[in-house]
DNA sequence: CTCTAATGCGAATATGTATTCGCATTCAAT
DNA sequence: ATTGAATGCGAATACATATTCGCATTAGAG
């Protein structure tokens, strides 16, 4: 950020345009999206915006950081206790994530989309290393000589194959294939290949 | 295409700009490639570009079909015969699959990147498809009742989770994470989602 | 060889977006 | 109430890229 917000209106300023640069890739897209078309929406004159962002990357950057915070607080509120099985838990996961995927009038799908030249990869990895931590938590409970290297592979492939799966199916409106035919075929073959 | 190339040389003018969008991409990547770098590097006027293609766009897209019957040809070429057992015919797909996505100095990493603003679908949707075929026959053959709509989500679910996960980590070059054990992985997890 | 349609050229022009800067307004410390 | 710093403004400017058009050159039919 260039330039630090003091007084409370140049703070919610900031907040605004945050906002606004959601606003702006539901509406436009990553590619339509400017500068100018986020000060817009956030009302507030570009000026403004160049005195506390480098520009748009700046803007999505702190748009991806907060949406993060966001989707770590849900996942910390699942049940994914010990208590539960391994299906159950891989269920909850798997419907929280299409929730999530379909929130927020598509802005995720249109982030997700875009993963590769954006941030993602934060966010991505922050969700790989989450999951990454329960996984080993899990399987050294249940599974105690679990071989941990083989952990990591398997939770990449996993973590990988049901984020784009999803993607994927979510962003082509195929009617052919049901969510619900899709999640219950990533749980089956989730929990699979983790138990054998 | 505006303008049906009628003389050789138009001809030969229409191959090496298509040949010169996928050295730009490589080069540049999708986004600045522009349509001055093209005609550029095919030592080729912009105006002669615009004679035959719409633009960028218009390149692009005829670079995808071209590699989409590359990639077809490929595969008709694999062993994926009867003869071979499930594991070792996943084994091969898989194998071919990284060859592909790391041939061509990152081409097609480039595009998949980018799949969503591009016909990837197109390329994608046939691969698919490809699979679905293969599939269909393989099971018919091997387990006669199979349930084919059930093999349809399958093979979507599978199909996704291969490619993104093969793509993911390539384009990211953690050396954690070997590629041999990545496609061990996921031929571990493919044989037995589709035999259970 | 001749002649016309096809092709090729690239400076010029249009378009869209990013970024700045001088001035107006507001905050908050005193 | 005064005042300097902070904030806000948006027309103006800079830049990158797309697209055109009038003219020069060439292919290949006859």
């Amino acid at each position: 950020m260039r330039k630090h917000p003091r007084q409370r209106r140049s703070r919610q300023l900031v907040d605004s345009l945050i906002e606004a640069t959601g606003r702006a890739l539901v509406e436009y897209g990553l590619d339509h999206t400017t500068t100018v078309r986020i000060a817009e929406i956030a009302g507030v004159s570009v000026g403004s915006l160049y005195q506390y962002f480098e520009g748009k990357e700046a803007l999505v950057e702190a748009l991806m950081d907060k949406l993060a915070g966001d989707i770590a607080q849900g996942l910390r509120r699942l049940p994914l206790a010990d208590s539960a099985g391994l299906r159950e838990t891989v269920e909850g996961a798997i419907r929280f994530g299409f929730a999530v995927l379909h929130s927020r009038d598509g802005l995720y799908l249109e982030l997700v989309r875009n993963w590769h030249r954006l941030p993602t990869n934060r966010v991505a990895n922050a969700l790989q290393q989450h999951f990454m931590e329960l996984s080993r938590l899990y399987f050294i409970k249940h599974y105690r000589d679990y071989p941990i290297e083989d952990l990591q592979v398997r939770v990449f492939i996993v973590a990988n194959s049901v984020l784009f799966t999803m993607v994927r199916h979510a962003s082509q409106n195929d009617a052919l294939l049901r969510e619900d035919d899709i999640a219950a075929g990533l749980t089956d073959m989730v929990v699979g290949y983790m138990t054998h």
